[in-house]
DNA sequence: GTCTATAAAAGGATAGAC
DNA sequence: GTCTATCCTTTTATAGAC
């Protein structure tokens, strides 16, 4: 692919991404898009075809990192340093992408009609793994013996809220943006509140 | 208000709900609408003017149970029993009222350019109250002093992701849908949780 | 690869008969 | 209150010149 192509994709795909994220698939106009980036309207249509594929590489573009956001639970051997760096790590991506987690949700939402199956498949072994991370440490008497699905979908749902429900949380907290001390302080809760409430152990 | 003005809107309100928490706003057609509320299009504009109207309708329908689910909160003095009460009220809103919740749940992620100002006031004071509450079981001691805020945040999202994230949550589980257990399992698992990591005491 | 012009279809809304 | 026919705008997508 000639460098050209790939900076106009680029381009495009991260415009879309942001437009995709703040009105939805069907409430953003390609037209809208080629403007934001700046180019006529036929060529993103030369470079993606339909507006539906051009969603689909956003989506692919945006559940990147979020499939790499579980690596510390893989890499680390101690449940503490690995709930408090995922937690961290998940706190991260919603503060940096605000967006992609807001088109992913977007999609979640609406039951993944755009999900393309690989992601899904990639998604869903990951939760698996996650899962059995957990019931390994339970069964090593390193945590309490809670529901490790559970304890998934609430360490996702608590992350992720920072990012799809930031306009909420900015209301109530009466500011604009959510700074870095707001993320601090989530992370410094929601740690607290999963090791205390999980009574998770050190090795 | 004749009783066949009020049965058909009803009615449109019902359907739209349903369409609107599936497909988001854009993306649902007033067409589709009436042909799923089995009416010729032109009666929908009669009920309701504009299509924009309607779905201001449909979140009004659909934020009275939410504001609603705050009621324990006010109403029991220990603590315990409140967050108990608060957390299962929350949970059986996700699961009887998921399209109101998705719904309710794009509007929020979009920034909330529908939801009526009465609306978003009385969310906003709700939530106000919630946390003048959570700080109150602190100062007296019943609590440990985690931020009250993101305890709030964490309950919601937690909550609400049963019904919003439902397909997620039903893909991990491998079932097309949730049953009683889930919900009773997600609320011990969610009660233990915050009663353990946060160290809340009977008064 | 790029862009002007335009086709083709969908969608919001209304006129006007009943 | 109800509905057929229709208007007008927006939107997806493409033809075809450069």
């Amino acid at each position: 692919m000639s460098r050209i192509r790939k900076k106009n994709q680029d381009n495009i795909i991260a415009v879309a991404s942001r437009l995709f994220a703040e009105k939805g698939y069907a409430g953003t106009s390609t037209a809208e898009i080629a403007q934001e980036a700046d180019i006529p309207k036929p060529n993103l249509y030369y470079y993606f075809n339909t507006k539906d594929k051009l969603y689909r590489a956003v989506l692919e573009s945006v559940t990147k990192p979020l499939l790499e956001a579980s690596n510390p639970i893989a890499e680390l051997d101690d449940p503490r340093e690995a709930l408090t760096q995922y937690i961290k790590t998940k706190l991260i991506i919603s503060r940096d992408h605000a967006l992609a987690s807001k088109t992913f949700a977007n999609e979640v939402m609406t039951g993944a009609p755009h999900l393309p199956e690989d992601i899904a498949g990639a998604l869903l072994e990951q939760s698996r793994f996650i899962v059995s991370k957990f019931k390994d440490w339970i069964d090593k008497g390193l945590m309490a013996p809670v529901s490790p699905d559970h304890l998934m979908y609430m360490l996702w749902a608590s992350t992720q809220t920072y990012a799809d429900f930031n306009w909420q949380i900015c209301q109530v907290a009466g500011k604009d943006m959510l700074d870095e001390q707001d993320f601090d302080e989530a992370a410094a809760f929601l740690v607290s509140l999963v090791l205390k409430g999980c009574d998770v152990k050190p090795l």
